[in-house]
RNA sequence: GCCAAUGUAGCUCAGUUGGUAGAGCAGCUCAUUCGUAAUGAGCAGGUCAUCGGUUCAAAUCCGAUCAUUGGCUCCA
């Protein structure tokens, strides 16, 4: 139909949302209404109260509007008449934002209906063009995003070409809640928090452990394969190694209080950098020696505020797949493209194959030489070059201490999510005064970098239930194959064949409840078994069992020795 | 931390204008021994998040606290 591109449609869409908001609250003081990545918003400041009910009013006001396919008009004025113009509506955040447009620069307003708004376009031609559109939420949000300011109220849409389009996104929403890994972690015991415990704690339940071992394990193994040794260090640790790493300056407001023993503060461990230093300061180190990579599985805490707590994806305590890796500036660049392809291995593995690069370069106010910097970033580039990754440069993002490149993932409905994170360190070595001795005899500065491929446990665990949907594929599923005898007939074959199949290494378990076959079979389904093995009296004579998998579906009766092959083999794939 | 919403049994939820709680599933008991997505009957299960207030009377109204949810912000 409309050949405008999403952008406009959606903020223009926003527009005729802030129109209905203006004719329904007519005291509104409007803020800016912009298109985002799945939709647009527009920021509202008005005396109302929103309430869920106020979006069916609004949309339905909106599509009047729409309806009525108003012009939108565009008027170019002088700043003068611009400023009167808000100042008689009291539109005192429009005029800030005016003042924010530099001399010079055009002055646009556009009209839509009665609604004329301080903007740079463009718009579609009509109201008729937004597209389809649909009003999702009210949140709060603060102007200029900035914590000191008034909070303002915020309503989230989206919009797109036609209904169709907008249908599938909205599915996709739905596809989203029935994955929510909160959802899924309670209906299939993975995880769970306790009030007792304290809120963003993370409690494994047995399911969830036998999937966590299985991550575990695979991730020593590949490090220990990638040339890493493998640390184990204290969770608390005296004030003086925080004061020295710089984290009581800089960062205690997001750490745990400090317990005092002995008249000693200890703090518990918001990351495992200043442990690892504490093992490369047992000894002097010969540029021979390096790289040296130091790899844990970090418990850290980190005081998160309260209201970003979410599931497993923002929590306050959290393993992290922690790494350091100390080296000379002649070894940087291929020790980044090293991790850069050990990440990348690693999440195809766990069935992530699309990956882009996100770099960031240095701030304004940072530590460490400029040259450093410089070569920092270029490793950081060609690194991600060689690895054929999509990257995108976030100027100046980079932390004070270093430059760094993030990945994100997408996972199977095109979510992305922030995971590997390499991040360079200026700060530390030279808090810590790091050395080695190099071929001049003489001390020089290591390079240090902080890695973490999946991040966190927690986090990623997170990340994972919601891409298989709570599906584990067969090499991590807490529960490979479920044994379901029909009768009690069946009882003691089916104990040894669940003795035989976990001597082999499977994780099996039985269901020996005295319920009818359909019933057990629809408990283990839901459970997204891999692999349901029915056992009755035909089974029992025959050596075989019954065979249903989650993926190829009834196989009707197999030997066992079959079965066992074809777990073993989907066990291997690591999807 | 800020804005808003929510908090009733292990889970998912109902509970009219205030008159001290109800269903399904799960659990337990008994019966059923069954062939590929729910066998039947019975029993038990709740300081209605917590604390305080209003009222003859509070799950219901008000306040505070805690937690959760959607956002904002933060994530050196």
């Amino acid at each position: 139909m409309s050949s405008y591109p999403l952008e406009t449609i959606r903020h223009s869409a926003a527009h005729i949302m802030a129109a209905a908001v203006k004719e329904l609250f007519p005291d509104t003081r409007f803020d800016i209404g912009p298109s985002t990545d799945d939709g647009f918003y527009y920021d509202f400041d008005m005396d109302h109260r929103l309430v869920p009910e106020d979006l069916e009013k609004l949309e339905s006001v909106m599509k009047r509007i729409s309806a009525e396919k108003l012009p939108f008009k565009k008027l170019e004025i002088s700043r003068a008449e611009a400023e009167s113009l808000l100042k008689s509506q009291n539109q005192k955040y429009k005029l800030e934002r005016l003042a924010d447009i530099p001399e010079g620069e055009a002055i646009t307003f556009y009209q839509c209906g009665e609604f004329v708004d301080l903007c740079r376009g463009p718009h579609v031609e009509n109201s008729g063009q937004a597209g389809a559109f649909r009003l999702l939420t009210i949140a709060g949000s603060y102007y200029r995003g900035k914590e000191t300011n008034p909070m303002l109220q915020r309503i989230y849409g989206t919009a797109f070409e036609n209904e169709k389009a907008l249908r599938v996104h909205l599915n996709m929403l739905e596809e989203a809640k029935k994955r929510d890994h909160r959802k899924l972690g309670k209906e299939l015991e993975l995880f769970t928090v306790a009030d007792d415990v304290g809120p963003g704690l993370i409690i494994w339940q047995p399911k969830g452990g036998r999937i966590r071992n299985q991550i575990e394990n695979f991730w020593r193994e590949e490090h220990y394969k990638n040339g890493y040794e493998l640390l184990y260090t204290p969770h608390i640790g005296l004030s003086n190694l925080w004061q020295t790493s710089g984290h009581l300056d800089f960062y205690k407001d997001a750490m745990y209080s400090p317990m005092e023993v002995d008249k000693n503060d200890y703090y518990v461990k918001p990351m495992n950098c200043p442990f690892h230093i504490q093992v490369y300061k047992t000894r002097n180190h010969s540029y021979r020696e390096l790289p040296l990579r130091w790899a844990e599985l970090g418990t850290v805490y980190r005081f998160e505020k309260g209201g970003v707590l979410h599931g497993l994806l923002r929590v306050r305590g959290f393993t992290q797949d922690d790494a350091h890796i100390i080296c000379t500036p002649e070894q940087i660049e291929d020790e980044i493209e090293r991790v850069l392809k050990f990440s990348l291995y690693m999440w195809k593995c766990f069935g992530f194959n699309e990956i882009n690069a996100y770099l960031a370069t240095r701030p304004e106010k940072a530590v460490g030489e400029e040259s450093r910097w410089e070569q920092a970033i270029t490793s950081l580039e060609k690194a991600v070059n060689k690895c054929g990754l999509k990257c995108e440069v976030d100027k100046g993002g980079g932390a004070f201490y270093g430059p760094k490149i993030d990945l994100k993932v997408k996972d199977a409905i095109g979510r992305e999510w922030q995971t590997t994170t390499i991040q360079f360190d200026f700060n530390l070595p030279e808090r810590f005064d790091m050395t080695y001795v190099g071929a001049d005899g003489q001390k020089h500065r290591p390079y240090m970098v902080h890695r973490a491929l999946l991040g966190s446990l927690e986090r990623f665990f997170g990340i994972l239930i919601e891409n298989c949907a709570g599906a584990f594929p067969a090499w991590l599923a807490p529960e490979q194959i479920r044994i379901l005898p029909i009768t009690e007939d069946q009882h003691a074959s089916a104990a040894s064949l669940a003795d035989k199949l976990r001597e082999l290494g499977f994780r099996v378990d039985t269901d020996m409840r005295t319920e009818k076959i359909g019933a057990k079979i629809r408990d283990a389904r839901n459970l997204r078994i891999p692999f349901i093995a029915v056992i009755g009296e035909k089974e029992v004579a025959a050596g075989t069992v019954s065979v249903r998998s989650r993926r190829e579906g009834e196989l009707g009766a197999i030997p066992v020795d079959t079965l066992i092959e074809k777990v073993k083999n989907e066990v291997a794939e690591k999807l």
